[in-house]
This record gives structure tokens, C-alpha cells and sequence, in this order.
DNA sequence: AGAATAGTTTAAAATCATTCTAAATTAATT
DNA sequence: AATTAATTTAGAATGATTTTAAACTATTCT
């Protein structure tokens, strides 16, 4: 992970949910409120929109001095997912990722990074989709911009 | 793989490149037109667009009673992607899909099976897409439809 | 053609993200 | 406090993909 990266994440715990509002989120979704259900939740609920995969997070929660399982951080995430507190996106080769940003929106793709940015869906419009075969509902739907760097 | 599916590839059989056109195709591209080369460009050149993952095709090429490594199937893949003759697809979990429809255009996904299915680029209009951060540029654009099967 | 060279194929091992297992721990209930 | 059910965890397993290095093959060079 790059300098850079950790210092975007540090300067995310403003803003931060306090302890019981995670909880009371945890029990809406039917989730216990574990001590590692409210510290990843409180690092991805009520913040900036983040796009995380399991191993980013547990480097994350290693720097801010927490021990955490890997496998409990997968589990979280897609208990998570699965209560419609986050979605997947699987536009990024090898990792799945996960989205704190519940609204219909699409992604820039740094190929570079695997990094995820948000477009608003307000600003893309999409025409012209044509209909499913019989049978198919569409389920989502997502644009995906791949960028990269210019090198010079 | 479905019997579906197996049918599907026999059937692609037809309108079959000969191995002089393929070994042509190859020599162009800058690589040595190896038995394995042109035996699986013959299944992906000159033939209806394909979406496949190394795994599906090295089933096929068993299956056509030719015997080949799998590495040498995800070898030819990725010198095929790297000298332009296919595109690579990260929208499905866990595999690589490669796809022998080099025109832009987009895709459904059916979430059940990982089948991607071409939309054609001219029926589709995007509009409003933001400007990207400066020193960046657009490699690629792609609209991903994911579909199920209603369930009744 | 035959020898030399460079590129390719292959089986097997390694990698790496993710998932599974089963035992220890913790939250919720009685 | 005791019981029950869910969760966490270390470590093993999985599965797609990549790497290794030795055998093989296409190409180039006498
Ligand atoms: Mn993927
Ligand atoms: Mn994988
Ligand atoms: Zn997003
Ligand atoms: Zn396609």
C-alpha cells in the first residue's frame, strides 16, 4: 500500500458514527453487534465513500493497532453486502471489492492501481439498452471507465 | 459446463478459418504459428464472437480429442490479448474471460452463470460522462448489464 | 540438409485471493 | 449463572492463475 493510500485513510476517521449508531445499524440488519462488527462499521459507515477489498481493510485495522482475523474481515464484509449495508463490484481483476456507496452510480478504473472512483449517476445518462431475452430481469447495471496515467 | 454449452461450442465448428489463414493471422501478429497457436485459433478466429475463460476452452480443445496444457492455453491467451487479436474482460468473479469481439461494445452478465452476451455499441448511447483528472486518459468504456433468471 | 539458436510447450510446483473447518470465544437468552 | 446459538480465529483447503525449468519445436544460419 502506498504512503499515499494510508494517508487517505487516516484522515478518514472524521466524521466517525458513534459506537451505539453502528450498533443500532448492526440490529436493523439483523447483525450482532460484535466488537469487530462495530470497528469495521465504524470505519465504513457514515464516512466518505470508500471502496475497500479485505485486504486493504485488515491492513487498515492492523495500522490503527487492531488484531483482526483475514477470515473475519471477509466474513464481515460479505455479511455486510449480504444485509445491503455494501455492494460488490467486480470490475477489478483478482479482488473483489467492496462499496460503501449504496446509490446507483458507476466507476473510473485506474488499471494501474485497481483504485475505484465514483461517477454520479446524475451526470451519465444511458439509452438506446435493449430489452432483456424472456425470462431475464436486469439486476444492475454500471458503467466502467477504464483510466490510466499518462506517461511523460 | 452445461450440455447447453457443449453444443453450443460444436456447433461453432462451421465457417472455419483455414490453418493458412490463421497461420497468416499469426505471423502478422508478431508470433510463431505453433500446432497449439493455430489450433486454437481456429477456434477463435474468423468464427460468431466468443467469450471464454481458459478453463472452457481447454475443456473444448479436450474434447475435440487434442491433447494441450492448460498453461499453454493461458500462455496463447495472453499473447493473443497482447498482440490485439482478443480483449480481456474483468466483470465476472474470479476468472478472465477473453473475448474475440475486438469492436467496442458492451455486456450483459448473467450473475447464475457468468455468460456474457455482446450488446452492440450502436443501440447504446452514453452521454454526460465526466472529464477525467488531468494526466489521465480513457484506454476504455464498457457498460455492464447484469441479468438473472426470474425465478417462478 | 544439418547444426545452432531462440522461442514454445509442458508437468509440476508455487502463488495468492478467497473459502472452509473445527475449536475457542462471545453474545444473547433463560 | 448456566445454556444456547452465533461468531471469531488459526490454519488448512481451494481454485484460478502464474512460474519454473526441462523437453521440444520453429526458425535461422552455415
Ligand atoms: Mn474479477
Ligand atoms: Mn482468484
Ligand atoms: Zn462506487
Ligand atoms: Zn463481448
Amino acid at each position: 500500500m502506498s504512503t499515499q493510500n494510508l494517508e487517505i485513510m487516516m484522515n478518514q476517521v472524521d466524521a466517525k458514527l458513534s459506537d451505539v449508531h453502528i450498533i443500532q445499524i448492526l440490529k436493523d440488519a439483523g447483525l450482532r453487534p460484535t466488537r469487530q462488527r462495530i470497528f469495521i462499521g465504524g470505519l465504513l459507515f457514515g464516512q466518505e465513500h470508500r471502496h475497500v477489498s479485505a485486504d486493504i481493510l485488515h491492513i487498515q485495522i492492523s495500522t490503527l493497532g487492531q488484531k483482526m482475523a483475514l477470515a473475519t474481515i471477509y466474513n464481515c464484509l460479505h455479511q455486510f453486502h449480504k444485509a445491503g449495508l455494501l455492494k460488490q463490484v467486480n470490475a477489478v481483476k483478482d479482488v473483489i471489492m467492496f462499496d460503501t456507496n449504496l446509490d446507483y452510480h458507476h466507476h473510473f478504473l485506474n488499471v494501474d492501481t485497481g483504485e475505484l472512483t465514483d461517477i454520479d449517476e446524475s451526470t451519465v445518462s444511458i439509452g438506446g439498452v435493449p430489452s432483456l431475452p424472456d425470462g431475464f430481469e436486469a439486476e444492475s447495471m454500471e458503467l466502467i471507465i477504464r483510466v490510466k496515467q499518462l506517461n511523460n
